[in-house]
DNA sequence: ATTAGCACTCTCTCCCAAAGAGTGCTAACA
DNA sequence: TGTTAGCACTCTTTGGGAGAGAGTGCTAAT
């Protein structure tokens, strides 16, 4: 996305910030004789007043009404985003207890997951979201089935990244431990270095002609395993601090909170929605460039983390449209580093 | 838990049942000459107002103000719940939905708990919590080691009930396969037919006897081994539908709603709540007997589902304490057999 | 180009009055 | 004696100003 930074004079550049800034810590409409005494302009409220005048017509603010102050408008944030925000150094306490996740050694990648989002929306003062490693673009490592008694074998499929997807399956009498083997290697064999979005089902019915045709026990058995194949196997999203945007005061409205919330709940949803933004470094989306009608007050704030160099999954931190931009950068800067790091050393 | 009910007249039943059930349909005081227009109750609003502050001075109703119509207190609600309300019968329609869950084929557990827990909140309109299967209560049944290279392991876990857990392990230089095999047999005969609850880390330091104190890498294994052993892998709480919750006219103050939802992100306080009603067959608490002082104006009906005959976890249905208790229990009762049947399809 | 002054606009809060709903009590009634 | 009609009273809710407060845009002076 090309975006052109528009040319503005340094003092409406420096209003514009003020108001910004106010505006995000303060949540209330900024006038111009406040914005004269808080910040050190140098110049009156009246010349602020013109100068507000002409940024509320270039469209970089708004007017909730004829005599209120102006809250930016969603241009202005993005202006501010682009060009006049500075870079925010976490407090040590804060990088602290980000870097908890790493200390606790989670013997769970769930766990991890669960800590992250915890962490994430606690520091942020949002809400967290993390979605898990893209499956599909992991690479097929090998397949193992391992019997556990007569009737029954768990199914082991293993990635280039070390993940393991375990299911149970029924064994039909009249296949041996050979034979189960035998199946093992041939899709090992045959599916190695395949990335998983490619197995599809009808890829994976080539296969059949690999085996004899003659075993009814073993077709039967085949098409199990690959009906049942975890190809597809959907990304997950955690999701945190949902709570947190109730103390917002945008949000003091019933109606509102609940209709965000809604939205919150369908994974699937939040899972496009992140997977758009894992393209960039750092993403932002503010307000109405979240497509969803429900999220045209919030942004975004996202980043994707990486396994052995490959971007894997994406972490991102939602709040109002007046979120604290600088700070939420830095935040998700981190646990993006952090998450990486850890998510290295947990696989392989 | 003993409760006693009173004796009450049965025309005094009569009142505080449509009372009761006024007040959840309609989340409004009810005065006696709305009552007396409603019900056919063959008496005179005068009458009914004598009843009622007869019930008012047992306990059984309150008046949010003096000249507003009554409301049940909880003690109007657990009489009602006792004794007063008629089951339900679910229409087909609910039935069919709620039996999505057995019918889609779901191919992971976690998918299948997922779904049960959307549903089950999109039939009941209320919060829906369903806790899986308490870990500590499955018995070990074997551990597998199955090296995947020359580096890593799996660790599979497997209990009675058919869940796998497994975990990748880095392989000490100097241990052979048949080393792992051993090491794998060795758990598996000390601590087959052990509940898993029991499987403490001191308990299991006394397998390193059985083991060889002279070579260093295996030692090295074993202490890893035995510290991540899934041993207290946490109970997982799914929880669907909380922006139901926001529905409810007694939720639509803000403050309120955060105070709840903080409360629900807690898992492990949901954990212990489920874990506290798993006894009966289908308990129902209601309000202040919730201990948690942010869940006073709620209650949740709740069931534990079977696997093989044996409790393993608990599904809930969580609203305000106006809730349809009627409707809400045959929900529960018949998601409880379903994802009891689903679940024992699914596990073997 | 900047600023002071001023009239104007719009919201928010507070207050008060009227409406509405329901109660408790009393007295009449079957 | 239990039931009911009537009535005064209480309490909340709603709606309509009045006044305060904040901020603007415009004009005229610096």
């Amino acid at each position: 996305m090309m975006r052109v930074i528009e040319m503005l004079s340094e003092r409406k550049r420096a209003i514009l910030k003020a108001i910004v800034s106010d505006y995000i810590q303060r949540a209330e409409p900024v006038g111009s004789r406040t914005l004269a005494r808080r910040y050190n302009l140098g110049i009156s409220p009246a010349t602020i007043r013109n100068e507000m005048a002409d940024l509320d017509e270039m469209g970089y603010l708004e007017q909730p009404h004829t005599s209120a102050g102006r809250i930016p408008s969603y241009k202005g944030y993005r202006y501010y985003v682009d060009s006049l925000m500075e870079a925010e150094k976490l407090s040590p306490a804060d990088e602290e207890r980000l870097s908890r996740i790493l200390q606790q050694r989670l013997s769970k990648i769930d766990a991890v997951f669960n800590e992250a989002t915890r962490v994430l929306s606690e520091v942020s003062q949002y809400v967290s979201l993390i979605m898990t490693p893209i499956f599909g673009q992991q690479v097929f490592q090998q397949l193992r089935l391992v019997p556990l008694d007569s009737q029954f074998v768990v199914v082991l499929m293993v990635t280039d990244t070390g993940l393991v997807q375990n299911r149970v399956m029924e064994i039909p009498s009249g296949i041996s431990a050979a034979e189960l083997d035998q199946i093992a290697d041939v899709f090992t064999k045959h599916l190695k270095g395949m990335p998983l979005e490619n197995l599809n089902s009808t890829f994976l019915q080539e296969l059949y002609s690999v085996f004899s045709r003659r075993n009814k026990a073993l077709q039967v058995f085949l098409a199990d395993l690959i009906a049942g194949f975890p190809y597809g196997e959907g990304e997950k999203v955690y999701l945190g601090g949902t709570t947190n945007i109730l103390r917002q005061p945008e949000f003091h409205d019933v109606e509102k909170v609940r209709s965000l919330l809604q939205v919150l709940e369908e994974k699937d949803h939040l899972c496009r929605l992140l997977l758009d933004m894992a393209s960039e470094d750092i993403a932002i989306k503010i307000g109405e460039e979240n497509r969803c009608l429900q999220m045209k007050d919030c942004s975004i704030v996202a980043a994707s983390y990486e396994i052995n160099g490959r971007r894997m999954g994406t972490i991102g931190v939602l709040g109002p449209t007046r979120m604290d931009y600088a700070r939420v950068v830095s935040v998700v800067e981190y646990m993006q580093k952090l998450l990486s790091k850890t998510l290295g050393e947990f696989l392989f």
